[in-house]
RNA sequence: GGGAGAUUAGCUCAGCUGGUUUAGAGCACCUGCCUUACAAGCAGGGGGUCGGGGGUUCGAACCCCUCAUCUCCCA
């Protein structure tokens, strides 16, 4: 049959994956062998594939094959998260859409229309991974809002509320004017614009013409102002201790309070405080008892405190007022200035700082454990350095607003049935409710007079219970699933969710199994395009991961996102690196071409060939050894550049030319066996980096037996390195591309063959002298005492090589060449002797390093004087 | 404003406890080859005063100081 020019990945993937779902190899149950687990980020459910899942996903796929292979129970989970605030948003558009406002839908109405979408475009990105070559366990797929998973986050919220780690409080809260909910501090990206410094001046109370002036970015806020904050050290404004001052507009009169919290040099040294909507003025007011006025609506207007805005948008009213303010003569003037602004990192709009009644975690004490047991390495972050972040992260944690204004969602499970802030009890069931709210209340509370928290909770308040909830630990905390499986083992991730989750998930290991959640931590990092840009759905700049594995095949695609993509590090991805994938697959498939069209024939074991194949066994288990030491240190894109050198350079460039009989002749039993031998070890260790076309390889070099799949092959156990033969079979390989080099100064082809003489000025081995022979494409290599004249020469560890030439020969072009290699070993040698004089040198350091230095001295001498012989010898 | 990290070839990165390094890899580039596995290939080659300056040391890409630039995180 004839096999084609060039791999062709689609069929052999359809192929394979459906194999290895059918023989259930993703598939883990709990028995004897050591568990190897890895859960997913969950992605959103609704969500789509793009290039930070692909690197993420691969490197756990990576990790998985390898860890089934090492004879591990792998098991991978996978799954999607409801992703709260996003998935309400697409179901909000989408019923905009079809002319339904979400505010004339009943909450049931809204939730039975989430669903639907979720059925309907949920999972998608599950699919999608497939393609890619995932090897998740897919019966044990996990939905953040599936029933089980649901009564875990309920029974938590309940848990943490009776441990009195969640209260419900009065807060500033970061307000999302679109979306219409809290969101927590992470949630939150802080942007820098460019925007205005408006001086506006208050006059003071009782005097005729006095004033004092103050600069804010917010003049709209004005109206919320209660009251003006001096530096009490400020000179400046001595004459204002213990007066008011008059709101302009409002014209409301206000305390002017002093705090050493004002920083004289911004502005004017003037601060207007409004406590209702800024962070730090909230804390002011707290401190000096002041009003709160809230000017704002939840979707942003104005309200009734606004005065003739009411009802108009934050930002019209910005522009009014100054118009306002200057009309009336309290613009003093107005600047440009770059201020940070927080935006709403789903819905991107301005947050509004907003006091609110929320519910919050307080993360102190049980964040604890989390910080100490990643500082002292319990739990490694690959690479360490973001163990810095995380230090200061969790020093410096804050409470955790949980509360969303959102239906699709976990409903928090607090019923009210007073007036009273303190009327209401902490339950799952409405039953639980009646009685729990009449003992408290002291009479009897039915059913009708509860009401359930319209709230949902924070996404992240379930995602932080993933690697304990896929199995089900906080529901039936003894099964034998949760035993085994957790502890987990490594998780992939990005470093920006590092607070989001997983942090969150190390406090809730230690709080609800006492243990960590995982062992390592490897952070991703974030996808680029080649201008630098963060890979975006709204730039445009993301290539759809799908057309990627049709056009390079799904391990062209896995090698393209590996191949430079260091731990931590951004990755500028290039759609020509999946190029350099796809070629990889592709030599690879060549090089079974190759060995599939031999044919065996009694005969005997040509000598190249058997050192050939002692030196690749050598040069096989070095590198399996380095490669499974970058594994253990999780250096996974160098694991991988060390398997494609091993392919590539090392089996393909010179082991199978090694071995490779001249055209069309037969090759002895022995050599096949061994190179066949040789090409399904390295297949194995390709397999965790390019799956589809190691089996597709694996089934076609040798006829298998029902089961006998790479995916579950032994990973090659590393055997002993001949030192001594990597080292001659390196001068082997130096004599023979100083050959080429010749055949391409003079232009000798490759078919022509030449001689080669060698003069033995040291101990020379000669081990691999049928493979220079073979490999120059000599008709002889002969040892000799002189030296040859008319000839090209060079020089291999110490001793001299000759291919004369006759008359064809440029002695000019020698002599230039000679005189090079002259110049720089002189070089060398000035700037070994500079050390080797320096008596400091000789006394202080270790006397290995003045050996070698000596060493390098004398090879220096002895080859300046060859080459010297040579230059005279050839005037 | 606070914190972390980075700066090595055109690009992306290695270089681990300072000494086998007048610095390595892959890609890109240049030259020659359609050599009968692969032109998605083969063979060969060029390219870096290790961001600038100062210091410690017998010795610095590596340690210290300083300046510059960039990235990320937090407020």
């Amino acid at each position: 049959m004839e096999i084609p020019k060039t791999y062709e990945p689609q069929k052999a993937e359809e192929k394979w994956y459906a194999h290895w779902m059918n023989r259930g190899y993703f598939h883990s149950e709990p028995d004897k062998r050591e568990a190897y687990t890895v859960v997913i980020p969950p992605p959103n459910v609704t969500g789509v594939l793009h290039m930070g899942h692909m690197l993420n996903n691969t490197i756990q796929d990576v990790l998985v094959r390898r860890a089934r292979m090492l004879g591990k129970n792998a098991c991978w989970v996978p799954g999607t998260d409801h992703a709260s605030i996003a998935t309400e948003a697409k179901v909000v558009q989408k019923l905009r859409q079809e002319g339904i406002k979400k505010s004339d839908l009943s909450r049931d109405e809204f939730l039975k229309h989430a669903f639907e979408w979720k059925e309907k475009h949920g999972g998608i990105i599950l699919e999608q991974l497939k393609k890619l070559g995932a090897s998740c366990d897919w019966e044990r797929t996990n939905f953040t809002m599936d029933p089980e998973y649901s009564e875990s986050v309920i029974n938590v919220f309940i848990d943490l509320y009776k441990k009195g780690k969640i209260y419900r409080g009065v807060r500033m809260v970061n307000w999302d004017p679109e979306a219409l909910t809290a969101l927590s501090d992470e949630e939150v990206l802080h942007k820098e614009v460019n925007s205005k410094l408006f001086y506006v001046r208050y006059k003071v109370a009782g005097s005729d013409d006095q004033w004092l002036t103050i600069a804010t970015t917010r003049p709209e806020t004005i109206l919320g102002d209660s009251a003006i904050c001096i530096n009490p050290n400020d000179d400046r404004f001595k004459h204002l201790h213990g007066k008011q001052a008059i709101v302009p507009i409002s014209n409301r009169t206000v305390p002017i309070i002093l705090d050493e919290y004002v920083d004289m040099e911004f502005g004017t040294g003037c601060l207007k405080v409004t406590p209702a909507h800024d962070t730090n003025d909230y804390e002011l007011g707290k401190k000096h008892n002041l009003e709160t006025i809230d000017i704002f609506n939840d979707n942003g207007t104005l309200n009734s405190l606004g005065l003739h805005y009411e009802g108009k948008d934050r930002f019209e009213v910005r522009k009014l007022i100054e118009k306002e303010l200057y009309d009336k003569g309290y613009l003093v003037k107005t600047e440009d200035h770059i201020n940070k602004v927080g935006f709403s990192e789903r819905t991107n709009a301005v947050i509004e700082p907003k006091l609110s009644l929320q519910w919050f975690v307080d993360m102190k004490e049980i964040s604890q454990p989390a910080l100490e047991n990643v500082m002292n390495g319990n739990i490694a972050f690959h690479p360490d350095k973001f163990k810095n972040t995380y230090k200061h992260w969790m020093e410096n944690i804050k409470d955790w607003c949980i509360s969303r204004q959102l239906w699709w969602g976990h409903r928090i499970p607090a019923w009210y049935y007073g007036s009273d802030s303190n009327d209401y009890v902490v339950c799952k069931t409405i039953e639980e409710a009646i009685e729990l709210a009449s003992a408290k209340a002291g009479r009897e509370i039915s059913a009708v007079e509860l009401k359930q928290d319209e709230d949902v909770l924070d996404t992240w308040f379930s995602s932080w219970l993933w690697p304990i909830s896929v199995f089900n630990g906080l529901t039936d905390p003894e099964n034998e699933e949760i035993k085994y499986y957790y502890p987990t083992n490594d998780l992939v991730t990005a470093p920006e969710i590092m607070f989001f989750w997983v942090a969150r998930m190390i406090i809730a290991g230690y709080e609800y199994m006492g243990e960590l959640p995982f062992r390592n931590v490897y952070y991703t990092g974030i996808v680029r395009d080649k201008l630098g840009r963060k890979m975006s759905k709204s730039l445009g700049n993301s290539p759809d991961p799908i057309e990627l594995i049709e056009k390079y095949g799904a391990d062209g695609v896995r090698v393209g996102i590996l191949i430079s993509s260091p731990a931590g590090n951004d990755l500028p991805f290039d759609s020509s690196q999946c190029e350099q994938g796809r070629n990889f697959t592709n030599k690879v498939w060549n090089a079974y071409r190759l060995v599939s069209a031999w044919e065996v024939r009694e005969m005997g074991q040509p000598r190249s060939a058997q050192v050939a194949i002692e030196w690749f066994d050598s040069k096989f288990n070095a590198a399996l050894i380095e490669i499974n030491d970058l594994f253990d240190k999780f250096r996974i894109s160098e694991a991988l550049m060390a398997i494609y050198k091993l392919v590539w350079d090392d089996f393909c460039s010179w082991y199978l030319e090694m071995v490779k009989p001249g055209f069309e002749q037969p090759i002895d039993a022995k050599t096949l066996e061994a190179t066949k031998s040789f090409f399904e070890k390295l297949l194995k260790v390709m397999h965790p980096f390019t799956p589809f076309v190691a089996e597709e390889l694996w089934h076609l070099i040798r006829t298998r037996e029902k089961g006998d799949d790479i995916i579950v092959s032994q990973w090659p156990l590393a055997q002993t390195v001949d030192k001594k033969v990597l080292n001659d079979f390196a001068k082997a390989e130096e004599v023979i591309t100083n050959i080429r080099n010749i055949r391409k100064q003079h232009s000798i082809a490759n078919k022509v063959k030449i001689d080669l003489y060698v003069k033995k000025n040291r101990d020379l081995d000669q081990t691999f002298d049928a493979v220079i022979l073979k490999m120059g494409n000599l008709s002889q290599l002969e040892y000799v005492t002189d030296n040859v004249g008319n000839a090209n020469t060079f020089l291999v560890d110490g001793n001299e090589y000759f291919i004369p030439f006759g008359d064809s020969i440029d002695i000019e072009a020698e002599r230039q060449k000679l005189q090079q290699e002259l110049d720089y070993t002189k070089g060398f040698l000035v700037s070994v002797q500079k050390k080797l004089q320096n008596e400091k040198f000789v006394a202080g350091a270790p006397e290995q390093v003045v050996a070698l230095e000596k060493k390098k001295e004398s090879d220096a001498l002895e080859k300046i004087a060859i080459l010297e012989d040579k230059l005279s010898g050839l005037s």
